[in-house]
DNA sequence: TTTAAATATGAATATATATTAAAATACTTA
DNA sequence: TAAGTATTTTAATATATATTCATATTTAAA
């Protein structure tokens, strides 16, 4: 029987794999790269950005996805609403995922 | 029109996003809390160690799911299967997620 | 004060992932 | 070689997530 050092309780598990989750997917981690260049960006400036071609309404979700998860914010300022990171150590993901040649 | 610096390419999101996903369980990040702590473990013995309760069948789900995704590998001995970690570096992401006050 | 632009919402559908249960396989030992 | 233990596989179902599309909302400008 093995004995946990880190001792996260599965309140923290489930709240750690809903932000994986909220990041795992190829449009919404391009968003993470795009935030990580400039910040804030508004909705437009990240539909315009992206490689991959997104509607907008889709591009919405996503947002709001990781907003809702404590990924993002996001302020409006007239007609644009505009998007950044709560914490640009999120980012670190992309070193850990590279460190460990899964790209 | 925002320039990305690190110009990961959408083959190469899609493979993050899928070990993201991949990782983005309660169950199997506690599996990787455990290999953290030993290194092999059987299959049964991770059944024994799990907080959560968890069917034998459902844990061979996620082992083979990590597994097929590069974050796992095992070798059968004998009557049990040993799993262990590709490459350990893979732990960092709960760093990274405790740094970024997640848990 | 109507129109246009930017963004969000909601509902319907599609697709993916998780879960369960039963059966199959593989190895070990009696 | 029969029986038992460990693990995987498969198939059925349940649940969650992604996508699409149409519409709503908000603000600014004509």
């Amino acid at each position: 029987m093995v004995h946990l050092t880190r001792n996260i309780t599965a309140a923290q598990l489930l709240k750690v794999s809903e932000v994986l989750k909220a990041i795992g997917h190829p449009v919404r981690l391009e968003i993470l790269e795009l935030l990580e260049v400039k910040e804030p960006l508004t909705v437009t400036e990240i539909l315009e950005s992206l490689q991959t071609p997104t509607e907008q309404s889709m591009l919405s979700h996503h947002l709001i996805k990781m907003k809702d998860k404590g990924i993002l914010k996001c302020e409006k300022k007239g007609l644009h609403v505009h998007y950044s990171l709560v914490d640009r150590k999120i980012l670190k993901i992309f070193d850990c995922m590279e460190n460990c040649s899964i790209f």
